[in-house]
DNA sequence: CATATTTTTTAGACAAGTCTAAAAAAATAT
DNA sequence: ATATTTTTTTAGACTTGTCTAAAAAATATG
């Protein structure tokens, strides 16, 4: 059985891949707030577990091995999210840190049951796609707010980096996954974007790149 | 925050408690499955917190701040208890390991939502009270089968040590909580009692001295 | 390309929680 | 009331996961 410890650094490691595929050690640090010797010697036991590819100096990747974890830990992470904002009502941005503990309880069959319970839904609460059983996943065919033109239209179907303000904010403005959005001005000075969501104007400032 | 070992210590006292107000370190390591030199070195690191009443080589005994930690471990144990039969379906007796680690899951929030989702339940599914809010729990009024005579009549209401080989069994008999009980006969040469549910007539070895 | 800077690793330390083996205290028995 | 046994504690070691400080490798700069 793998520590909890360890499953963080798989996670971590999943989500850096996004960005490039070989990770460096301080990019693992940083993201988990960590010094990086600490993720050195982390690294050396994942690599001796053969859940990644590590060589002193280069840059690590996940092994199909260590995909498998980590999707594992991601599918528990989401479909808890899901139980706690649609079953017991929390809201979008209250959920991340309970749902960080509950991604490492150790019970295939709690979490099969709970994909059951939940109705097998295809996307967490923030949208991001839910990996099946058999560690299936979903590609994510999401633009940046930022990536389309004046007069473009979108689906909200998801927040990039989930800080509590901007849910907050989002969900005061009652905005939410599903709602249809359409550009209908950018302002060049700042990047602004005048937008139209449910029949209401609203405006973000540059920083709100982060929808679709 | 308490860790994860530490709240395993104050529930073990909670409970080893019950049978007498001090608990000796020797009980506690053989409950814990933990050698005694193990205990005494947790015993000091919960007095020092004013968690237990502790002398060397006296008995120990919870404090009232360490009974409130301990009883809050309990209802968050018995409330994931409830919810994984009652809503993911599972048997009484699957339900304790995976219990055992939810319980450890901090968020006061979260507790209280699931509490509510759940309809504030008063007995988790082997018929135990769950404390309240506020650390309340309802003293219980609870025999034991052994503890009744002929032709006496009851409720099942719980289970004492649930082991899984017994759950399965009265599981397997549809013995289930709430049911009526009477007995017929008490066999004098090994104590086996004969006795009536649901109509049907069922045998009881002295063994399952532990319903009511 | 030689030096300076950045990144990564090594070496050694520390805290938490456990263990074994031995010593000390308490309980029991003769 | 003393000797034996049992219980409890102490002392020292080990593991996991972290840290700091220093060394080594890789990268960037003039």
């Amino acid at each position: 059985m793998n520590s909890e410890s360890e499953e963080d650094y798989l996670k971590a490691l999943y989500h850096l891949q996004k960005e490039s595929n070989e990770v460096a050690t301080n990019s693992i640090a940083e993201y988990l707030k960590m010094k990086p010797s600490s993720v050195t010697d982390m690294l050396k036991k994942l690599s001796d577990k053969n859940f990644i590819n590590y060589q002193k100096y280069k840059g690590t990747s996940l092994t199909k091995k260590g995909q498998i974890i980590a999707l594992e830990i991601i599918r528990k992470h989401r479909l808890w999210e899901t139980f706690l904002v649609e079953k017991l009502g929390f809201g979008w941005g209250q959920v991340h840190n309970i749902a960080e503990q509950l991604e490492h309880i150790k019970s295939e069959e709690l979490t099969n049951r709970l994909d059951l319970f939940l109705g097998n839904p295809k996307y967490d609460p923030h949208g991001d796609p839910i990996p099946n059983k058999d560690g299936n996943i979903e590609k994510m065919n999401q633009k940046l707010l930022i990536e389309l033109k004046e007069f473009q239209k979108g689906l909200i179907t998801g927040v990039k980096k989930g800080t509590a303000s901007l849910l907050s904010y989002l969900d005061k403005e009652k905005i939410k996954l599903g709602d249809k959005i359409k550009v209908l001005e950018i302002i060049e000075f700042d990047g602004t974007y005048i937008v139209e969501i449910n029949d209401r104007k609203c405006t973000f400032s540059e920083k709100i790149c982060q929808n679709l």
